[in-house]
DNA sequence: ATTAACTATTGACTTACATCAAAGCATGAA
DNA sequence: TTCATGCTTTGATGTAAGTCAATAGTTAAT
């Protein structure tokens, strides 16, 4: 939640958390099917939301760390459209719709918020989908590297080092691409220094050179 | 504007519709960098939005018609991070979203339904991001045939007829193909006996035809 | 400690789509 | 009517990524 609360506000705010809930790795916070009820900040741990279509092909949409909110894609139907799978043992701040709602209208700063959070992801999907449409596998991963980075560093953590919670078939999913063409743009990108990695672990070497290869037109 | 309003809340949202604003063919509504100041009801026209990376590869985001609501992408930022370009000549009435959000915590059912335009975007989009990653060319086309003739057939137009308002390249673009890719597809599915183009003009023969192109499984 | 079950890498080969190129249609202006 | 312009179709060829397959490294269970 964003500063500029007042201690009245806060208290209330405080109502809007229900409980908490633990999701051991692995397991489903929510699938695609179920009555929509909340919304999810993550405190601890790493999610990832996936949709199947109905001949089961996998399209894993986004990838999701502490401090991120999730379920959104449920309030259109009353039901969650998608899957949300803990890949770390992760715990969640439950926080009921309605109590959102009711809250958010008294409290203008909290409907900003979730106007901008649901926002975000709008903006966020339209990335992707540039990223899909138009981009090389290359660039893909290189784009997803920097996105990571940049996340976890706005956590406090290294933006040059991290450890990857997803498999190269989770990465390929999210970016359209097999694990295998992930696996070889990793070892490519290794074989040039541009990043040392090492099974789930990655370490940036050259930032800059990884943003060209997203970004090439920067130089010209 | 969904019904189960009085007439003491209708007249309240009449005040949301600042005013209206006609864009010619070819004409933008809005552009990335923008300021954010509304959100735009499609009254009658056809649009589309898309985004452009710095290197000048365009990717469009989606395709809008009347009763459709276009402009959230600015919220979270306070600018546009999108254009929308009037496909025909169109009429949209303009929402100051400083006065739907003061609105909506006044009117649960005007908030309730802010939320779930904003859910159902978010929705729409996990679905492309399904097409762009798993599905082949012809899949994708069914798939793009099928949502556009069912949006105007909700519309009361017909539900195996439609014209298209974009060429074949922008088809592409929204698809991840290029426009040979599209232009290949629909001549597949003309001499399958399956649709009936002719330029702009489609007419679907088989829609069930088409359905299983776009999710075999459901046949087996 | 020894399996078994995942996960990742790498190579050889295939393929769906892209690219390049030419020609055919519309639409609108002069 | 004629020309110009922009869209669409179709063919020939190229290529990035997919598929298939073998191997090896990692993790977890017994």
């Amino acid at each position: 939640m964003p500063v500029g609360f007042n201690v009245d506000e806060m208290k209330k705010l405080d109502e809007v958390v229900e409980k908490r809930r633990r999701v051991k790795q692995g397991e489903l916070l929510f699938t695609s099917g179920d009555a929509f009820t909340s919304l999810y900040a993550i405190r601890s741990g790493f999610f990832k939301t996936c949709v199947s279509s109905e001949d089961g092909r996998e399209q894993v949409t986004g990838f999701q760390m502490a401090g991120e909110i999730i379920g959104m894609d449920g309030i259109v139907s009353d039901q969650h459209n998608c899957n949300a799978v803990a890949l770390e043992d992760a715990e969640v701040c439950v926080m009921p719709f309605a109590t959102v709602e009711d809250l958010s209208r008294e409290l203008p700063m909290l409907q900003r918020h979730v106007h901008k959070i649901m926002s975000r992801e709008i903006v966020r999907e339209n990335g992707v989908m540039m990223l899909l449409g138009n981009m090389r596998a290359e660039e893909r991963l290189a784009a997803f590297l920097l996105n990571l980075v940049q996340r976890l560093h706005a956590r406090g953590l290294s933006q040059s080092e991290l450890v990857l919670r997803m498999t190269r078939e989770e990465i390929g999913s999210y970016l359209g691409l097999k694990l295998e063409t992930v696996s070889r743009a990793f070892s490519k990108f290794s074989d040039e220094g541009i990043i040392e990695v090492k099974q789930r672990y990655v370490k940036i070497m050259a930032p800059e050179t990884l943003k060209k290869i997203f970004n090439p037109q920067t130089f010209f």
